[in-house]
DNA sequence: ATTTTGTCAGATAACGTTGTCAGATTCGAT
DNA sequence: ATCGAATCTGACAACGTTATCTGACAAAAT
């Protein structure tokens, strides 16, 4: 276990000031090209890699991007990971996973992760995306920040989302040229921006083809299976129940599913159904699901990539950036019977 | 945006010199009561937050731990997180998450990792808890580890586990108690330590009912739903099917589970389908998954103290570490068809 | 009264890097 | 040759903290 090697030693061995090993490493100008890889060499032969403790002190930067969540999902929380966490080892940044408890003081808890870590910048995931006082406390601590799927202001600071609207209404869409006419829908987490929009893109389908949702056939959730279930219950147990469910997640989708079995209910002979984000869950379960693709690894992605460049001061091309999502027509839907 | 209280700061405040904060903030002894509460008043007063960076370069002490991981299993990873996550954020500690790539040189990048970001310790889950050039890695670096479920050497260093051919047994014997006698086995990863461990545990106590798997009763998985899928298929289609199948990990239960809808054989009517690790979609499948439940988390805040503690030089108490799982007998199981 | 011991507090040096500035060298133009 | 400008390089300070040493003071022992 030998210390590790720093940047005197790599100016040492290669004959030169320390000043003049930094220049190189942080690719500044005015080093002579013979020098410029004679320095390289060295601090290749030994291996050297620059303390991230030292940097951080002396620039304010550490190098280090939050990644804060309150979300009980699982699939979305890792994917969602990933996708930053790809985008940062690329570019020698680390990534600093932090749990928010939203029931609790969230810009207190913010301040804390903040101030004792120094971080470049954060990405918000949602639903804390939307959280006001959370965005404020960033604002005051001038910390770059990133949130996904946002509902509100969006014009207010950098983000990432798809069109919850668009893509509700496309799912919608897709029920209705199966043929379904009375379609249920399985409200949101009222806290989720998106949960608006899902609601909207619903609501502007159904009157694109004259119809409109019973209000027995709107149901508050709260993106949980549980939540989803008992939903699925309510509707599919009243007299004229509905021959397509759309639940504004996967969870609800699979609670409405659930319901359906329970009920005797065949999926997708006697009801539709659909969800939203194509978790995996929706892939494997049976039938398998129809659900909208949310590129979350993706938006992630360009997050971590904004809040890079906004730590090297550089501006940003589109600070509100729309990806594209999909449909993923699965087994869950059929043509209503008869 | 105002530049954040320093060390300084707090002094000036509280009239005291700045060494003397530092002693009182660090629980060194030598201030006196009274000095000692008028820096602490000053300090919070301030809101105050020592720099993490700045600790890290004197001490050496990055006060960040950690988590690698290589493990397709979101919730798996998500719930040994946040477990991981309570425990540091109590201590004052980070966790930087950094997924790596088994395939690729595993030893170079956790190399790159340590040194790049000089972590205090690592978790290291599996499959790469029994990666023998990743721990030859840590051990040549002196960084402290804490191994997650690994098979091999638990002597060789401290780890936390369940004892999986215990869980294995237990859950075999659930399933002999309902009558079962043909037992068809998935077995997990051949890379995953614990794959072996579950064998065993199976193997033993089919012998100790005087009974033993025919070896198409045996069928190699890779922890994935469609190697389970497929497995499922193989065993369920042969002429002698077994009543019962106990899958190595709950994925591949699930796709067992699949197999069994797909040939028309009702579950748990007809065959009886077990897993292992209890993860939430094995809660949420229909039927419920009878499973094994391994406290992931538990097992993860166990690390992560364990970690903690090495990194303030205090010694052990047990540096192998064994914790208890739990039989979850839920819809998936019962007594064979006849 | 004087010494010894112990407790408390401060001054100063380190940690490894980047920022600032000044000095050295090279080159082209007079 | 001589100067000016550009290019290159190095010395030193700075970042905010902890470690080490040294000094001041009080209490206890002579």
């Amino acid at each position: 276990m030998s210390r590790q090697p720093t940047i005197k030693d790599v100016a040492s061995k290669a004959e030169v000031s320390f000043k003049t090993v930094s220049r190189v490493l942080n690719g500044e100008p005015h080093v002579r090209k013979e020098v410029r890889e004679r320095v390289l060499a060295a601090a290749a032969a030994l291996d050297y890699r620059p303390n991230i403790a030292a940097r951080g002190l002396i620039g304010g930067r550490s190098r280090l991007i939050g990644f804060l969540y309150d979300n009980p999902n699982y699939s979305y929380v890792t994917e969602a990971e990933l996708g930053a966490l790809q985008v940062c080892r690329e570019a020698g940044y680390h990534l600093a996973v932090e749990p928010v408890d939203s029931q609790n003081d969230v810009a207190r808890q913010i301040e804390q992760i903040i101030s004792s870590l120094r971080l470049d910048g954060v990405i918000m995931t949602p639903p804390i995306s939307d959280d006001a006082s959370a965005m404020a406390v960033l604002d005051r601590l001038g910390v770059a920040h990133v949130r996904i799927a946002p509902n509100a202001a969006r014009e207010s600071g950098p983000c990432v989302f798809i069109d919850d609207e668009a893509a509700a209404f496309a799912l919608t869409r897709h029920l209705l040229d199966l043929g379904h006419q009375a379609i249920g829908f399985v409200l949101g987490h009222p806290d989720h921006g998106a949960s608006a929009l899902r609601l909207a893109g619903f609501e502007r389908a159904m009157a694109s083809a004259g119809l409109q949702a019973g209000a027995d056939h709107m149901v508050q959730g709260y993106f949980t299976f549980e939540s989803g279930m008992s939903a699925g219950h309510r509707m599919l147990s009243g007299a004229d129940r509905p021959t397509a469910i759309f639940a504004a997640n996967d969870k609800m989708a699979l609670g409405v599913m659930a319901a359906a079995r329970e009920l005797g209910l065949a999926v997708p002979d006697q009801v539709s159904i659909a969800g939203f984000d194509d978790t995996r869950a929706a892939q494997i379960c049976s039938p398998s699901l129809t659900t909208v693709r949310q590129p979350v690894d993706a938006m992630c992605q360009a997050a971590a990539d904004m809040l890079i460049s906004m730590s090297a001061n550089e501006d940003l091309a589109d600070p509100a950036l729309q990806l594209d999502f999909e449909i993923r027509a699965r087994r869950s839907t059929a043509a209503p019977p008869g």
